[in-house]
DNA sequence: TGTTTTTTATTTACAGTGTAAATATACATA
DNA sequence: TATGTATATTTACACTGTAAATAAAAAACA
């Protein structure tokens, strides 16, 4: 017998195997998933899954574009969740307290996206940017409305030199330093809240260091007198 | 035929192991690294190497006791580097530097550290601990230095509660603020410079902020400016 | 309806991994 | 010299991703 009567596969059997990849990793980290185990898991065989993933690390790829989309969104529902002008320093902190509770809710998909767990795995740059940059487009946007407002003291930011922008961001015009300041500002909050997210989530902090809500509230605050005026 | 005979296998098995591991991670990542391909490589056959590690976690704990060595030996190298009174911003600056330096240089094995990346793989806290903070003693060694100068601005600094630092640190009496002033302020340096070092060694950071070393120097003067009065 | 084609799964197989068990030999010691 | 221990090998097992051949269900077309 070479193929079993339809008996329901549903048809979106892709999904399926991403649930059952993401349970894997959920469970146990993502470096232990596994195709085989998938497969047991769904009662069919491994080669099945190469019908709809040519391989492993597509598989990881889709997992990972999802991971991302579901980060960006969390942070963009917590920056829109409090609309309005005068509200800009409050969406800032929503942000970023959004981004430590989803890392600490799926510190497995974090580390999938800014870790390397998954061995011989290495990520399609091209093909994840967009997802990327749409993942920390709630803090470029937050932050870009707040420098709109002349709130942000540019003093001293490194900025890149533009022709490394080529073909990255189409809207950008040549020379728009406001755009750049906005991008360089957002790289060096995105790298602080992520050195605290995690070496938190891989408790790599020090027991004496355990609260590490206090840490990361403390952060954001120092995060916002360094380059906000009149903070 | 079983065992050859001595063809002068130095003594030093271990660290001729360890140095051809070295060799795997350096080369193709920690995620690749592979018992068969040390003992093939060595001319061995693997579970030889069970005579010397009793399995291939054990092997990576020695790995990144050694990293963690190296790794903190730098730091403290440069500290020293600049002795004398007065030159304590200097020494702050110098181990800063030395902490990006030695992670650029040795970027696997700074993942190996930091990261995830040996499938299945679970550090030993408690093995890890010693070197751990060793690693990390240059930074909080010229932070009480500052600190006792009187030029460490200490308000609002989340500090840990006392009890969970029993049994960590055996210096420290109780209700030391002192002590927990500094160590706070260590791990949030600490975990500014692994944000950003972290970004920029696996390639996170989007090519328009691919300038590391000046957004690098900037978050160590940024540094600087927040925790220490009058810089 | 019957025939052909395509889709989707299976089976089989191969090379790789860590590691446990049994075995054999070199070396050190009694 | 005989014995015991240390150190290696061989063999084996369960696991991994994945390529190739195969078979049957479903769809398309006559």
């Amino acid at each position: 017998m070479a193929r079993p009567t339809k008996q329901q596969q549903q048809a979106n059997l892709p999904e399926i195997i991403k649930d059952a990849a993401w349970k894997q990793i959920t469970g146990s980290g993502a470096s232990s998933l596994s195709l085989r185990g998938i497969a047991r898991e769904l009662g069919i065989t491994a080669p099945a899954i190469y019908n709809y993933f040519p391989d492993r690390d597509a598989l990881v790829t889709t997992l990972i574009i999802d991971a991302y989309a579901s980060f960006g969104d969390r942070q963009l529902d917590a920056m829109n969740s409090i609309p309005g002008p005068g509200k800009e320093l409050d969406r800032l902190r929503a942000t970023g307290l959004a981004y430590r509770a989803w890392a600490l809710e799926h510190p497995h998909r974090y580390m999938l996206i800014f870790g390397n767990p998954v061995p011989g795995y290495v990520p399609p740059m091209q093909e994840l940017m967009p997802v990327m940059m749409r993942s920390i487009s709630a803090l470029t946007g937050i932050i870009g409305e707040i420098y709109a407002l002349g709130l942000i003291n540019p003093h001293g930011i490194p900025l890149p030199k533009v022709e490394t922008t080529q073909g990255f961001c189409d809207t950008m015009a040549k020379g728009d330093e406001t755009m750049l300041t906005v991008l360089s500002i957002a790289m060096l909050i995105w790298s602080r809240v992520h050195g605290l997210v995690s070496l938190e989530i891989t408790g790599k902090l020090p027991p004496f260091a355990h609260d590490g809500a206090a840490l990361y509230e403390f952060e954001l605050e120092s995060i916002a007198r360094q380059f906000i005026c009149l903070y």
